[in-house]
DNA sequence: AGACCCAGGTTTTTT
DNA sequence: ACCTGGGTCT
């Protein structure tokens, strides 16, 4: 029988509510996975069968990590049958088996942010629209805002009394169409289309809600209104919905998160049970109060107050640099001085920061102090153009009717069609409204092309149609895409297509790093894997976990951006940039956002264990000018009671007579 | 088709 | 300062 002696009574509260609406309010640091994975086991052992059983994340990682704790604590069950994954991987199986109900067929493929923001771009031109006015970003996040908020293009006109309400939804519904006409669906899609199939298939919705008895949600501070909405549709009349999340960690909104999801949940559903977990296994006190202190200027949130059993711990120190490269040479020097003095390894440090352009300094003070570091989401391996070239070679062959990628491919490498035919072939395909490959079969359109470009479009529509008939047999998928790839000239091409010898080289490279990617996972699923499932699992994983080269991880020094660091721990957290205009950014300023920030900030606090280091430079480059600085509004609103300012120098002051007896008999104890 | 030039934009990031 | 994308010229 499970144990649930070393859970607090809170945690204990939260497992042994299956039944009906449960809000967990999982402050940082409370042992929340925890919580989740017993509560899940809890129910394993009172009788809920697993494939009645569905949790949500954000992530992969968060999905693969609690598969991980559940093999380990009930390793008897079943595990395949139990559905713990992302909200886009849950909607997309949904959709693989039901979305013919909404006129788009099972081989439909998945359009990415760039598709998305190049088809946006076409359907402006298409407008008229032309650049002066709003621009691609604004519509982007138009359409994504709308379909984030269950609004349709209809509710846009009506609703909106701005004057670009009605070109936005034309544009919404223009580029809808279009990606309906190439059966391809956003990443938006992939949940608000399961929820709309749902509202309108009472029957689908029926099977779905007969299934999944028992909804897990988590990371509920980062839910949209879809995804809130398609997990009260799931629970229905039964209600059996668990959200597990923390309010003052909620730094989504700019994305579309809305912090009224958990804010409201006990007002959704009515009787809700509201578990909040206070008791906090990774920091110290002094840490705790300083985050508590803080948060609590903002308004809106659900009361809570962390606390330890670790001590009070040691005050929170803050430095000034004159600028950000002295800034970052103190950094590696209170580094090295800490792993000389102290016992801590470079693993257990990390620098935050609130935005990517901080890491130059840093990555150059460390590199002269030699000091191994890693950078968390450094611009990935899958984002470059030759890699998108050839998914979008094998996503023609999966959905022939994705103009977005045959575009992208048809004259890479050069093979002699031109803007010209390129044209053509899209005038055809507004007038008849079929895909571009089709059309490229017909001999009535290639005979309005120069012969030579006929003769090149009829070539590689010959190639693309063998290549379906090779890939719809199961096996051998690495292989083949090798021998894809290789019969479109794109091999070979990559030498043409990038002039210097060495690029050619090192992006042939590249693509061959794909193809063996291809192989691992074809090694990882067995030899059933097709060509959509390893599609599939592109659109829908994170870079970072597709390559696993953690080898490093453990030994350096960890730099990453506050909200790559959610979630994470240190003993030793520096916070740098702490200015004002940096952290909080100016652009939250303006736009009111300062909340979101101080949520951000709080974050950032939350994830030291230890000792908590803040910096500021007096002055900082901007693109190309020097500006004098102010110390972050978030400096001032921490309790003054908790912080020092030292100088600079009284951190590296000898040690006194007691420390270094401290020293001496911490490894007295350690080698005795 | 490919080299070259200029304008615009540079918070955070998952799927 | 620096990169990207789009436009133009050869």
């Amino acid at each position: 029988m499970l144990n649930l002696d070393h859970l607090n009574p809170q945690q204990q509260e939260a497992v042994r509510t299956t039944e009906g609406p449960l809000l967990v309010l999982a402050g940082a640091g409370t042992g929340k996975t925890s919580v989740i994975t017993y509560r899940v086991a809890w129910m394993l052992n009172h009788g809920v069968a697993p494939e009645n059983i569905l949790a949500v994340t954000f992530t992969n990682k968060a999905a693969d990590e609690m598969r991980e704790r559940l093999k380990n604590l009930l390793p008897q069950v079943d595990h395949k049958t139990m559905a713990v994954s992302t909200f886009h991987s849950f909607c997309c199986r949904v959709l693989r088996a039901e979305v013919h109900h909404l006129g788009y067929t099972r081989r439909f493929g998945i359009a990415d942010a760039s598709d998305t923001e190049g088809l946006i771009k076409q359907v402006m031109g298409e407008m008229g629209i032309s650049k002066g006015d709003l621009d691609v970003n604004f519509f982007k996040n138009g359409v994504s805002h709308a379909k984030n908020n269950l609004q349709t293009p209809e509710e846009i006109r009506s609703n909106s009394k701005r004057d670009w309400a009605a070109t936005l939804a034309e544009l919404y519904e223009r580029y809808q169409r279009h990606l309906r006409n190439m059966n391809l669906l956003d990443f938006d899609d992939l949940l608000l289309q399961t929820l709309n199939l749902w509202k309108q298939h009472g029957d689908v919705l029926a099977r779905y809600q007969d299934r999944y008895q028992y909804i897990l949600v988590d990371e509920y501070q980062d839910t949209n209104k879809v995804q809130s909405e398609l997990m009260r549709t799931l629970a229905g009349e039964r209600r059996n919905i668990c959200v597990v999340g923390d309010d003052d960690q909620s730094i989504y909104g700019w994305r579309g998160a809305d912090i009224t999801n958990i804010l409201e949940f006990p007002n959704i559903f009515e009787g809700t049970r509201v578990v909040t977990l206070e008791q906090n296994y990774r920091s110290t006190n002094v840490i705790l109060k300083a985050a508590g202190h803080v948060i609590n200027r903002n308004e809106s949130r659900h009361a809570k107050q962390l606390w330890s059993t670790r001590g009070e711990g040691d005050p929170i120190r803050v430095f000034e640099a004159d600028n950000e490269t002295e800034e970052a040479q103190l950094i590696a020097r209170m580094i090295t001085q800490l792993t000389y003095e102290q016992r801590s390894g470079h693993g257990d440090m990390a620098i935050l920061f609130r935005s990517n352009f901080q890491t130059r300094p840093f990555e150059q003070s460390l590199r002269d102090a030699n000091i191994p570091y890693c950078i968390v989401g450094a611009k990935s391996f899958y984002e470059r153009r030759e890699i998108k070239d050839a998914v979008a070679y094998l996503r023609l062959v999966h959905n022939p009717r994705d103009d977005l990628a045959l575009l992208r491919v048809l004259n890479t490498p050069p093979r002699g069609i031109g803007d010209k035919s390129i044209d053509n072939l899209k005038q055809y395909q507004q007038i008849t409204g079929k895909p571009i490959l089709e059309l490229m079969h017909s001999e009535d359109v290639l005979k309005d092309m120069q012969p030579a470009a006929a003769e090149s479009l009829r070539c590689f529509a010959s190639a693309s149609d063998d290549a379906a008939k090779t890939f719809s047999e199961v096996g051998g998928l690495a292989e083949k895409i090798h021998g894809y790839l290789d019969s479109m000239a794109y091999l070979e091409g990559l030498g043409r297509i990038y002039k210097g010898h060495e690029e050619g080289v090192a992006r042939l490279e590249n693509v061959i790093e794909f193809v063996n990617s291809a192989a691992q996972y074809e090694a990882r699923i067995g030899g059933t894997a097709t060509l959509q499932m390893f599609l599939e699992a592109f659109s829908l994983t994170d870079d970072s976990e597709r390559i696993d080269d953690q080898s490093e991880e453990d030994t350096g020094v960890t730099l990453l951006t506050v909200h790559a660091a959610k979630g994470l721990e240190f003993p030793y957290i520096f916070i740098v940039g702490m200015e004002q205009n940096l952290f909080p950014h100016e652009r939250s300023i303006q736009d009111y956002m300062v909340d979101e920030e101080r949520r951000l900030f709080y974050v950032a606090v939350t994830r030291a264990k230890n000792n908590l280091i803040m910096t500021r430079a007096r002055q900082r480059q901007k693109y190309d000018k020097r500006y004098p600085t102010r110390l972050s509004q978030f400096i001032h609103e921490l309790p003054k009671e908790l912080v020092e300012f030292p100088e600079v120098d009284e951190f590296f002051s000898p040690a006194t007579g007691n420390q270094v007896d401290d020293v001496f008999s911490q490894l007295r104890t350690r080698f005795s």
